[in-house]
DNA sequence: AGACGGATGTGACAATGTCACAGTCAAACG
DNA sequence: CGTTTGACTGTGACATTGTCACATCCGTCT
């Protein structure tokens, strides 16, 4: 395992508490669909993401969610040891969205270097100011932004990310990244197919027009 | 100036750390409606509330707001010092909704502080953690409630903080606190009047019967 | 081929936001 | 003491998004 090369505190800390670090660190396999963790009450630990794609994101009590934003390679999964940071007060859950292997860091031990290791602890604030960014990015959209805009940005990250303009899933998966409901994404899909900026099937949309696409993500604010 | 009361890393810092600190350390009064911070450009350290109000909110391009939360007295505001924090690509306004008194830390002491003395970053921390709370909750405010519980809410938290059931603000004041739109709050608190809840006024909001708007806060899930 | 279940389509209506403009009140001024 | 001015509030029409209740469709498994 090579932790030092997502860890950029790893050569301030003493020899024994990279040991320390070292030996405690596992890694984990997930499989696509892995629901990593789920409210305060579990608490793994840290997720170091050696490769696959993690989503994380809220469930309302009635079930609907919403993605705050997602994990790639060399990302750390902070909230996973919500546990042990003092001061959260919100339940997040975490899943793989890809098959995903991960470096897996027991809560006790990385608390005690944050208490230990003022490199540590400055490190995880960086990372809690990164995600905090990602969630105020967010509240920006939802407030400002509309959804076929908000659709379209959806649509063209996916792609991206998926290296493909045939996208593989459903509508209410969408709805629940966007925190939107499937009836009105259903709409504003075959709005766009009208103007034939994509091809719809069952559990399969199609990007036909990607200059469009990238438009109608561009404009539209509220 | 008895910042070690404000301050649980006090004790953990050296004489010297504390010296340091003690000696950078300023005073400042706000008067009400004074701008503390505005943006990433400007960095002017982090505030401890001695007393007053501040309110910690975020403004789009279009000029429209909405209240991330509030700081009391013995709270403390990291944002304005947002600069020193990487990881944070996010700007915020703060402003004093109360005439306030202000204890002001230099953002490059505090910095140094936080690079030295692991305490300090850990606290540095669960603030973070503690304001990312506040948002997250806001978040499944604007996602799951109505906004006619939320008005409500509101109304019921003004009243507690001022002491009073006569409250002095307009229309468009709260609806750049809940991030909604004037119209929309006008109609509501009419609505509200015919329900007997409150009383209008220009510049004026009594409210009327206190157990029906706390009943109005707390139903009504979308 | 038929049945089943997940996925999508649709209409009606509710909640909120937007826009344009009208009315109204209170402080300030002459 | 009346008028004026600007801020505050009211209102209708319409756009956007969410909700609910069903209908329909498509692929897979018998």
């Amino acid at each position: 395992m090579k932790a030092e090369e997502y860890l950029p505190f790893w050569k301030k800390l003493t020899r024994e508490q990279q040991n320390r670090f070292a030996y405690a660190m596992r890694e984990r396999k997930a499989q696509k669909g892995t629901i990593l963790h789920n409210g305060a009450e579990d608490c793994v630990g840290l997720f170091i993401v050696q490769s696959g794609q993690l989503r994380v994101y809220t469930i309302s009590e009635e079930g609907k969610e919403i993605t705050l934003y997602r994990l790639f390679e060399r990302d750390i999964c902070l909230f996973s040891a919500s546990c042990i940071m003092s001061g959260i007060e919100f339940d997040l859950a975490v899943s793989a969205e890809t098959d995903a292997v991960l470096y897996q860091i027991p809560p006790k031990v990385y608390q005690e270097l944050m208490r230990e290791s003022a490199a540590v602890a400055n490190f995880t604030n960086e990372l809690m100011a990164s995600r905090f960014s990602n969630v105020m990015w967010l509240l920006d959209q939802i407030l400002y932004k509309r959804l076929d805009s908000r659709l379209a940005a959806f649509l063209a990250e996916e792609m991206e990310l998926l290296g493909t303009k045939e996208l593989k899933m459903t509508h209410e998966t969408i709805a629940q990244h966007l925190g939107s409901a499937r009836e009105v994404i259903s709409r504003m899909l075959k709005y766009f197919q009208n103007e034939q900026i994509v091809e719809l099937g069952r559990n399969r949309i199609s990007i036909v027009d990607e200059a469009k696409l990238l438009e109608t993500a561009r404009e539209s604010l509220r």
